[in-house]
DNA sequence: TCTGGGGTCCTCCCACTA
DNA sequence: TCTGTAGTGGGAGGACCC
């Protein structure tokens, strides 16, 4: 005989988690509509207040469109290193509840606190103490669902969030209950009264693709996707997705919370604020690398595969993939192998062709930085001392005698301790102390870091040489 | 007039290998 | 030695998420 245990969980999402960080940093914008994202011509909004989604601007918007809704609206820049800040804050409060906490962005997490009940009490109890720790901790507000699974506990939190000013208030949903402001329970076998009355968009992993296939069948709620028959949607939807939508439609969701997933993959990407042609101008490779190659020194990860994404003026989209035998987070290897995607020749045609509107490098196939890992560049493992020039012709990884087969080219005897050096000079002084020799030449070029705005192109500066 | 950035996961295709 | 096949891994791209 087995003992199933009745799962509590929860899912906390943090209400316009950029744009309230923003309004706590400057009390002025109490009350006005504030929206974070790029307000530049290809900027999107990435958060914005409640009084902003009072005039129909929603999140991922063009900034095009968010300003002709709200052309009063206050745009700010935004800055990731605070928000990250105030998350770690935000994800203490988490880990004061429960150690099982799977954090799924900056600003929300899945909490399984069914181990918790005999020290804190029921599930309602810990989603309101919760969410009083959070607003007493950081001065922001946020929204809980709980439920048995965590698709139903994601939609719970959705249902919880305030309507913005003067909206009518939403209405609780069927087999559901407003236990507080701010929180909302799935009755215990009620789920498929809550969960079919939803949208068919609704559904984690139903985006406009999806929805526009099942249109075809007629299907507009969750509860019809529930209704028809699995070879139907298999049929619409492929193997995989079908059985796994057709399984969440009827509310079925075993997935644990799932605390410390390790990070897949670490990229950077930036959207010029004009179509580029010059390719042999752009030297955007290094920077890219060298903020990709940062970011694994913080992450301590190493990865042997390097994809570079090309989008081009007409949206059309490519990535080009290499994998190196060993793994690596030399910002000066990962743009030898980035810029051997780009140099091959039909690519460069295309690019100058096309034109370019956006160019990203992302690293992985991961694995945690060891020194005594053999995969890794024996020189990064070791920290092998020898004397090199700062990303100068020396550099053996730039030679254009490798060019043939990169993969196999020698890595450089120095990379350790280069690296090293590199991160206690960029510690000390900061990010924009050291930079590649290749970049010294562009003035005042600087790469997007974490804590600059993300959501709209680089400068014109930037972009051009 | 449009449509960011940083990710994950999945499918399909192809080359390689046993 | 050649051929067919199945498994596997890499690469490309699509879809989705916040």
């Amino acid at each position: 005989m087995t003992v199933s245990t009745v799962r509590s969980i929860l899912h906390v999402d943090m209400d316009a988690f950029y744009a309230s960080v923003e309004v706590l940093q400057n009390p002025e914008l109490v009350g006005k509509p504030v929206i974070v994202g790029g307000s530049a011509e290809r900027g999107v909004v990435a958060s914005c207040s409640y009084e902003a989604r009072a005039y129909g601007v929603r999140s991922a918007m063009s900034s095009f469109q968010a300003k002709r809704l709200c052309p009063d609206a206050i745009w700010v820049a935004g800055n990731h290193g605070l928000y990250g800040e105030y998350s770690e804050k935000v994800h203490e409060c988490f880990h004061r509840v429960t150690p099982i906490v799977e954090g799924i962005a900056l600003d929300e997490a899945f909490l399984d606190v069914t181990g918790s009940h005999r020290l804190l009490g029921t599930a309602d109890n810990i989603a309101i103490d919760l969410r009083a720790d959070v607003l007493r901790t950081t001065g922001l507000r946020c929204s809980v669902g709980i439920a048995t699974c965590k698709m139903l506990a994601k939609l719970g939190s959705e249902a919880a969030k305030p309507a913005p000013p003067g909206r009518p208030a939403k209405q609780t949903k069927p087999g559901s209950v407003m236990v507080a402001e701010g929180v909302l329970r799935v009755l215990a076998g009620s789920e498929l009264a809550f969960l079919h009355a939803h949208p068919i968009e609704a559904l984690w992993g139903v985006g406009p693709a999806t929805k526009t296939r099942l249109d075809r069948y007629g299907i507009q709620t969750v509860g019809d996707l529930a209704a028809l028959p699995l070879d139907s949607v298999v049929r619409a939807l492929g193997n995989s997705n079908g059985h796994h939508l057709h399984q969440l439609a009827q509310a079925i969701d075993d997935r644990p919370v799932q605390p410390d997933r390790g990070v897949k993959s670490v990229g950077h990407e930036e959207t010029f604020s004009t179509d580029r042609r010059d390719i042999a101008g752009l030297a955007v490779d290094a920077r890219m690398a060298d903020a990709v190659s940062n970011r694994m020194r913080e992450a301590k990860v190493v990865g042997r595969t390097i994809t570079l994404k090309i989008k081009f003026a007409d949206f059309r989209q490519i990535t080009r993939a290499k994998s190196i035998p060993t793994s690596t987070m030399s910002g000066i290897r990962i743009a030898e192998v980035a810029r051997q995607l780009v140099n091959e020749a039909e690519l460069v045609d295309l690019m100058q062709a096309s034109g370019v509107r956006l160019l990203g490098v992302s690293v992985s196939s991961l694995q945690p930085f060891s020194s005594e890992d053999k995969t890794v560049e024996p020189e990064i493992a070791t920290g092998a001392e020898v004397q090199l020039d700062l990303f100068g012709e020396s550099d053996p990884h730039v030679k254009p005698t490798h060019s043939a087969n990169n993969a196999q080219s020698p890595p450089n005897p120095n990379d350790a301790a280069f690296q090293a050096a590199i991160q206690a000079v960029r510690e000390k002084f900061g990010d924009h102390a050291v930079a590649p020799a290749s970049l010294a030449t562009t003035a005042g070029l600087r790469v997007k870091r974490r804590g600059d705005t993300q959501w709209g192109p680089s400068a014109p500066s930037v972009a051009n040489d």
